[in-house]
DNA sequence: CGCGAGCTTGACGTTGTTCAACTAGAGTGG
DNA sequence: CCACTCTAGTTGAACAACGTCAAGCTCGCG
């Protein structure tokens, strides 16, 4: 799983996109030295909800699902793609990961231990703040979430899911998806059945087109307005 | 609405116990100095969800609605007492308020200039990751809104309520809410008659007791019994 | 005393889940 | 190469959960 094998030095990284340019020379080497790089295969557990939040955990490619574990029923929070930190909420708090990660497909990570990462916050409130900024673009996601879940029926929800991934995820209209129906149903917080109903409709209205798990979005003008009309 | 009268000192504040207690002695003052003290009375409106985020509010008394505005549907999204910020997800993206605000009874507030808010985080990094810290929590709590509405039922979801209400707002098995029951409704995603239904169903299992707007906890086990089984 | 807003209650319709049967495709062993 | 099995996915029907509609109730207030 772990190899401790680095392919390339973080100021070399092109995906020192989010909060890692912030930075300085010095913070940047250290990062660097101490850094973990992590190779996970699909289905595979990048942290375990409830257990010691010892690292940051920085996903340079790939595709995970964070999710919390409740009494039987699992919640997926989010889809993470490459380019994305996991495990900030436990940044200054209890230092406990309040969500579990899996890998969804071959997955290459940094991981950056906590104590680190926290110093860098401290020495460099430019780095924290572009932390800050983050986690707040985490919220307002959370925030449309919540929103799409309790005030919208099936259709609304799985066209909120749709642009979504088309939006945040694949940046693309047509995309193929690494995941069962039933991990799909469970994004959009419905039954199986439910969602092999709606692609079907969505199918019959021209709105999509579904092929297995490939996914190619005909009329995102409609989809949009099913996504308003709840 | 607002009055330019300071009751008192920033120094002496009792209710300063979230972040400004990592405030230097000179970063207090200059707070103390440009901040504005307002009251705001029943069903008036904070902020606006939409205009321009220039300060932060500081909630020091009183009971404020968190909400979104969308299309016909509004979505609560928290219930804000005393101690707590509105407007930290404006702080470093857009500064654009991502929400409205209403006062739900008397409240007193304190506004804080966002700049001199956000001089203060890049200042002092103490004061940054204590930000960081209550933007964490306000997550975690967000995630457990969102497993609540997608995966709960009628029972599971007003049992949450009622749980939230009596431990983290009111402090107390007793309490006298603030609203009324279509906000009730629209807390626990509902329609006000499932409400009126599921209360009369906790009213007759013995699990509370309600008169009017007093609500009272009899029996918290079983409260979370109904919480834990959905 | 009567009006009206907020709340409750019952009847009914809609939405979505559950259950069960069926289908398609992938892997296995003869 | 073909039967067999297994799993993921689809489909239909019954059922439960919940919202909507309409009527009735309660209580504060003019």
């Amino acid at each position: 799983m772990a190899q401790r094998i680095k392919t390339i030095s973080c100021r070399d990284c092109t995906q020192r996109d989010i909060c890692f340019r912030y930075l300085s020379r010095a913070q940047l080497m250290k990062a660097d030295e101490q850094r973990l790089e992590v190779i996970y295969r699909p289905g595979e557990i990048l942290c375990k909800q409830g257990t010691f939040a010892s690292h940051i955990i920085y996903v340079r490619k790939g595709l995970v699902k964070v999710y919390i574990e409740g009494r039987g029923k699992n919640l997926i929070l989010a889809v993470v793609s490459g380019g994305n930190l996991i495990g900030l909420t436990s940044l200054f708090g209890d230092a406990i990961f309040h969500y579990s990660a899996m890998a969804y497909d071959h997955c290459e990570v940094c991981l950056i231990d906590m104590q680190v990462f926290k110093k860098f916050i401290l020495e460099n409130a430019s780095f924290g703040s572009a932390v800050i900024k983050n986690l707040n673009e985490n919220t307002v996601r959370s925030y449309e979430r919540i929103f799409s879940m309790s005030k919208k029926k099936i259709p609304g929800r799985f066209a909120d899911l749709l642009i979504y991934f088309s939006e945040n995820i694949f940046r693309s209209p047509s995309f193929a998806l690494p995941f069962s129906r039933k991990e799909l149903s469970d994004l959009a917080s419905m039954s199986v059945e439910s969602l092999s109903r709606i692609i079907r409709t969505f199918n019959d209205d021209d709105i999509i087109s579904v092929k297995g798990r490939k996914v190619h979005i005909k009329n995102m003008e409609l989809l949009r307005k099913v996504s308003d009309n709840g």
